[in-house]
DNA sequence: CTCATTTTTGCATACGTATCCAAAAATGAG
DNA sequence: CTCATTTTTGGATACGTATGCAAAAATGAG
């Protein structure tokens, strides 16, 4: 039944939900009001008519009125990893829960951000999420002006001008290095993209505490948080001469990448051989082929974090800026000598 | 500069900028809208405006007279899976590079999803793809009559009645128990959840063509597509007496999970004592800790389908449904006996 | 310069809903 | 039943943009 003729492009409107139910519009947009003054007798005659029809409001013209989309955008870059994806369907999820919905926007390189940010924003979305990617200052600009609430996930901005919910990757390097401090000889680092805050502060973190601990002569080497990368940068450290006994990876896919490196290519036994730590606890991390030791990155916390700050600006019309800097977690397995 | 009180919640519209640029609110929407008819002066006049406004078009006003959002929903379940999440960041990145975005919906279970999907249809989504979710038939005829396109991706509708774009499971398994017949003794399989179709697809296939060989007892164990179920799943099977020597996962994160039971909690070798064969080819089964053979799902092929006939739909207005099954392709790594 | 043709412009209206306001209906106390 | 009070109703308008239409301006051929 019903003909298929597709060009006949009319949406049922409730005006006509309105003409059927011998009412007026204003009743039919009182009856899908939540809280609204309709008697029960419209309600009932208002339904009827919407099920005949097949009408459900439309959102967008509502959206317009109500000067409120009830959608968030998050903008995403890394889809590679599996920290992300778990970290956005966390966010979806949530946002759901809350009556919202999700407007996915990926940024292929940070060149397109800007872009892809002004469009979230002429979508009208009630909040921001920006996720790993870093902002021009016009772009910080023109959210501020949008009167949209933004808020960073693992980034800050240079001068806290936009709210932030990170972890604490400085801190969390640190506890790597306390953890392997005397129990190696030798001491590397794999980091991420030279840009990236995160590659940065972890490594640094690192770094630093090996300094204050007198050791100065330790290696580097750079990936992009993938597990090839960790891999072909772990193969650099390990065909050396004066091989690390100690790597920490600013992420955990690398480190599975140089745990594989070590033992297939190099014949290595973890940890006798080598110790390895990476940075974020995926579920990868606990899985039997490696049991890797890691700084875990409280996933829900921040997730939730982000979220209620979000909801307050947008809600409540919270003004005030927050950067929230969230503590890691070491959590020792089996890839590091303990 | 620029002062901060948000509550003043005033958005600048294009009558604004058309007051100040001193021309029509129409100039304005023209100089905006490509392809329209604007002299070169008022465009500049415009634009300068607009700067000095910082205005930009707002898209739900316009969605609400074009009649089109510009906007795809995607409807997902499955993000645990690495494989849906290489599905999703292929989805948008193609998505957005089209000039259309994503809605991104996630449903919990099958039973939320046709509140989840009406809630699309209610933004107006220009299109719509479904993932790994088996539409109600309330729900069919509500896409139908809403004139949405609607495409399934890895399901198909029961009576074909919308498009469909799935990897031919069926054959999947079959190709799989091919390679592993007379080379192995005892066969298992493990499928996934009871009402996935994928899982039955894939594991008819395979226990068709073991029983075509005249092969009739063989195993059977149930997961939930998780990495954790393939290490429960495989744990029961490997603890019996009569332990088969060849399994087949319906998905690659179970057969990892497979693997790492077998090795690590049996002390197995892999291939010599048990060969695995997962189903999607997902990166992680490339890993020199795996080396998983498997059945691959073509993802690139199998979203540009589904983009290519969803945006047919769209622009085009083409009406005929069509339901495309694509073939898998064997690859086989070294947790196989070739 | 004139007149026919093309391009640009502004006005008015439409998109589908929510909401203010005043009028109408229902309710309830006495 | 009356009148004051509460609830419900419909009309009108607004949200921010796009576009048909006719008028105005620009262009170009002769």
């Amino acid at each position: 039944m019903g003909n298929k003729n597709r060009k006949n492009n009319y949406r049922v409107s409730s005006v006509d939900v309105a003409r059927l139910a011998g009412v007026s519009q204003s009743a039919v947009s009182r009856c899908f009001t939540k809280g609204a003054s309709i008697s029960e007798k419209s309600r009932q005659k208002v339904l009827k008519a919407a099920r005949e029809l097949n009408y459900s409001p439309n959102i967008i013209a509502r959206s317009l009125v109500k000067k409120a989309t009830n959608i968030i955008g998050i903008v995403l870059t890394r889809y590679k990893s599996p920290f992300y994806s778990r970290v956005l369907g966390q966010f979806t999820r949530k946002i759901q829960a809350k009556g919202y919905n999700t407007l996915l926007m990926d940024i292929g390189n940070d060149e397109t951000v800007d872009a892809v940010l002004s469009t979230a924003l002429q979508y009208q979305v009630d909040g921001l999420i920006i996720t790993s990617a870093t902002l021009s200052s016009a772009m910080v600009e023109g959210c501020l002006t949008s009167q949209t609430p933004v808020i960073l996930f693992n980034r800050y901005a240079m001068y806290n001008e936009v709210s932030a919910v990170y972890c604490d990757g400085m801190d969390g390097g640190r506890k790597a290095a306390d953890q392997m401090i005397g129990r190696h000889k030798r001491f590397a680092c794999i980091k991420g993209e030279e840009g990236s805050s995160t590659s940065r502060d972890r490594s640094q973190g690192f770094v630093q505490r090996l300094e204050e601990n007198g050791i100065s002569d330790w290696l580097c080497e750079r990936g992009n948080y993938s597990y090839e990368s960790g891999y072909a940068a772990a193969d650099k450290l390990l065909n050396r001469k004066d091989r690390p006994d100690a790597i920490f990876c600013v992420s955990d896919l690398m480190a599975l990448g140089a745990m594989d490196v070590a033992r297939y290519k190099y014949g290595l036994a973890i940890p006798k051989d080598l110790s390895i730590m990476g940075f974020d606890n995926i579920n990868m991390a606990s899985w039997s082929a490696y049991n890797l030791s890691t700084v875990k990155q409280p996933v829900t916390k921040m997730v939730d974090a982000t979220l209620s700050q979000l909801f307050n600006e947008i809600e409540d019309n919270e003004d005030h800026t927050i950067v929230r800097k969230i503590k890691t977690e070491l959590i020792l397995r089996k890839s590091t000598r303990n």
